[in-house]
DNA sequence: ATACTTACGAGTAACTTACGAGTAAATTAT
DNA sequence: ATAATTTACTCGTAAGTTACTCGTAAGTAT
């Protein structure tokens, strides 16, 4: 398990990298670490080698752009837990990062597995992953993540005459309707949805 | 991955020889890139070469055109065509490349868009688009692309007491059984689904 | 001759690596 | 309870390499 320190070091990585389409020089992490010395840049990236969790391209790299953790550390997302029908988000201890096209691997974005059915008529199934981004706001029609007094949900979000509704896409289920005092999260809206045969 | 510099290299063949139907010489190239000297143009190709990127033909006049290898194409699959409910399978003229998970991007993998909705009850939606591996024979219950006497369509494949059956995932169409004279040739299976919002 | 590609030598800035030293917190020893 | 030791990090700088650049000259096919 890692330090909260090298955590953050790794997922500055892999933040930097899905941005930029090439991973930082050793001056782009000090900058955005705001360390004062590279001395310190090389000690992280000794350790992390050490630990197996990066790995330098050749044994030495003068100057090289490219030289930590190439495509293993890009286009990925990371996958927080499994959202389902009515029971609450169950959320990972340790956050893997799966693989995601390119388009969608943005800091904001994050990946989810689908459990139950209750979207089976948008065509979400059991067991596909979705891509979400994470928003405070949502508009009529989107499909959203949201949390109600803690438990988290996918569903379709709309506005009625009574106030917010979560709509589910299958008849054996019903619409959840927001009271005043249920406190309401949204947590993200849907970007995509991937499911592997 | 290549350096950002490279990778502006290769833009400019890429785009030059788009528009102009031919790859551009070292001059143009030194010009189009604001070099200065042609030694640094042949270092580039020398080096992309090495990396396996581009790929030098024999011309006329002492030329050499120079061609980008498609395939080496990081983390995306080629959009082949549109694939439909039942009629003909629409092949592009010109290929798309779109990104795609890295785990799904290898060399036998390609991508289709999906049109109408004969397999809906599958979760697999007009618009959706789909990964898909080229294989020869299927599995009964695989989901294929298969062409039937030049028309493609996606189906799942089953065998019956009658010979093999494609069949849709949607009630409103029916069982196609397919005859000895008909020529069922599987061109792939699918792998996955990837649904943008 | 013309139009282009290849080859070679050398330079520079960008970048990585090595090394020595320091600090504050946690752990162990006394 | 206090002192000694380790652990986990931080700093600064100098030295080492390479990615990329230039200029020029020689090669090759029409």
């Amino acid at each position: 398990m890692l330090s909260p320190k090298k955590q953050k070091f790794v997922d500055y990585i892999k933040d930097f990298t899905n941005q930029n389409h090439r991973p930082p020089t050793f001056i782009e992490i000090m900058k955005g670490l705001n360390f004062k010395s590279l001395g310190t840049v090389n000690w992280y990236i000794v350790e992390l080698e050490k630990d197996g969790i990066i790995e330098r391209v050749k044994g030495f790299n003068g100057k090289r752009a490219l030289s930590i953790l190439e495509s293993h550390i890009a286009n990925q997302l990371p996958l927080l837990g499994v959202v389902s029908a009515g029971s609450p988000i169950d959320v990972f201890d340790t956050i893997e990062y799966v693989d995601a096209p390119e388009v969608y691997c943005k800091p904001n974005n994050f990946m989810l597995k689908v459990a139950g059915d209750s979207m089976i008529d948008d065509g979400i199934l059991d067991g596909d992953y979705i891509v979400a981004k994470k928003i405070q706001v949502a508009e009529p029609g989107d499909t959203v993540i949201a949390s109600i007094d803690g438990e988290a949900t996918l569903k379709r979000f709309y506005v009625g005459s009574n106030g917010i509704e979560l709509h589910p896409r299958n008849d054996n289920y019903s619409i959840i309707h927001i009271d005043e005092q249920d406190e309401l999260i949204i947590q993200g809206k849907l970007v995509a949805v991937i499911r592997e045969y």
